[in-house]
DNA sequence: CTTTCGCCCTGAGTGC
DNA sequence: TGCACTCAGGGCGAAA
């Protein structure tokens, strides 16, 4: 459910939290939150154990912490991180940051104690309810189009599991003639292509009803059959929602205390298809429709969304 | 190679 | 009150 906008929120709680930290402890309360970590849990926390932490970094939904590289005698100042930790918040993952006397919150997986150079003692709780997020830690590769990775620090450098995702479409670096091209070139439905991280990042199943409605589509077109105009139409009604969202996610963050979390946290206030099935289209008046496709809901209105 | 499908996972909510 | 059942769906590996 944490689309761009909220990983982008817990990305920018984290930024200054993370910056020039060092992880004094780090606790695995539940190893099944390292499903992408190639290795066991020991593994894990040796690695982060002592590491000092450059900032946080998000490429779609996906976040990472670059990993100071340990001295090497050379001058460090001008060596790249080689490492990063890496997380994916998944159906509910969470990250908070809390005080160190804070209990636990339920549900936490993992458990990672810092120092910061300024802020002192904090705590990052990793909150996972279904598991279908998780953390790891993985080696860095250069990118293969030699701009920043993601946002958050202006490094080339992007982990290895990442390296498969599409730039999201607010990345000054995404290429939008490849991402009309590419989908041009496919043979599928609309809706299918915007969830496909691969071609266009950032997006899951709310901000795509969002667009689709915006953009008057509907989400079983087939991709081959929509018009250049409509596919340029479509991508900048998804900038805007996303965009509009971040906005909205701007003004109620805490600094200290990064959430994500289901329904409160998804500017619900705003939506205009998601989860409004039953209720009038807000341009039509017309009922908006609610079906399963892909094993998840689509929302949309029958009479603005039609497929030509 | 491209596209689709099934699985992972569990607390919250609902109905009886 | 308590139990059984349903629901939410991103990403990935395997199948088609």
């Amino acid at each position: 459910m944490p689309e761009l906008p909220e990983v982008e929120v817990v990305r920018h709680g984290l930024h200054p939290a993370v910056s020039g930290a060092t992880i004094d402890a780090v606790e695995v309360l539940d190893e099944r939150s390292l499903k992408r970590h190639d290795g066991p849990a020991e593994d894990f926390i040796e690695r982060l154990t002592g590491a000092r932490l450059r900032g946080a970094v998000r490429r779609g939904k996906f976040l990472w912490v670059p990993i100071e590289p340990f001295a090497s005698g050379r001058d460090s100042a001008t060596d790249a991180p080689a490492e990063a930790l890496v997380a994916h918040l998944g159906m509910s993952g969470q990250v908070l940051l809390r005080d160190p006397s804070a209990e636990a919150a339920a549900l936490t997986r993992i458990r990672f104690s810092l120092t910061h150079p300024v802020h002192g003692a904090l705590r990052v709780d990793f909150v996972d309810q279904r598991i279908f997020g998780s953390m790891a830690v993985d080696a860095l590769l250069p990118t293969r189009d030699g701009a920043a990775a993601g946002y958050g620090l202006p490094l080339a450098s992007i982990p290895s599991q990442v390296a498969h995702i599409a730039r999201d479409p607010l990345d000054p670096a995404f290429d939008e003639r490849a991402f009309l091209r590419r989908l041009q070139g496919k043979r599928t439905t609309v809706k299918r292509a915007l969830l496909d991280q691969t071609l266009v990042s950032g997006i899951g199943n709310i901000y795509a009803d969002e667009a689709l409605w915006a953009a008057r589509v509907h989400y079983d077109q087939p991709t081959e059959t929509l018009s250049a105009r409509k596919a340029r139409e479509l991508l900048e009604e998804v900038r805007i929602v996303l965009r509009r969202a971040l906005d909205e996610g701007g003004t109620s963050f805490d600094a200290q205390y990064v959430n994500v979390n289901g329904a409160s946290g998804y500017f619900s206030h705003s939506l205009r298809a998601y989860g409004q099935q039953g209720k009038p289209c807000p341009r039509c008046e017309r009922p908006i429709v609610r079906e399963q496709f892909m094993n998840r809901g689509s929302h949309f209105c029958p009479r603005c969304q039609r497929i030509r």
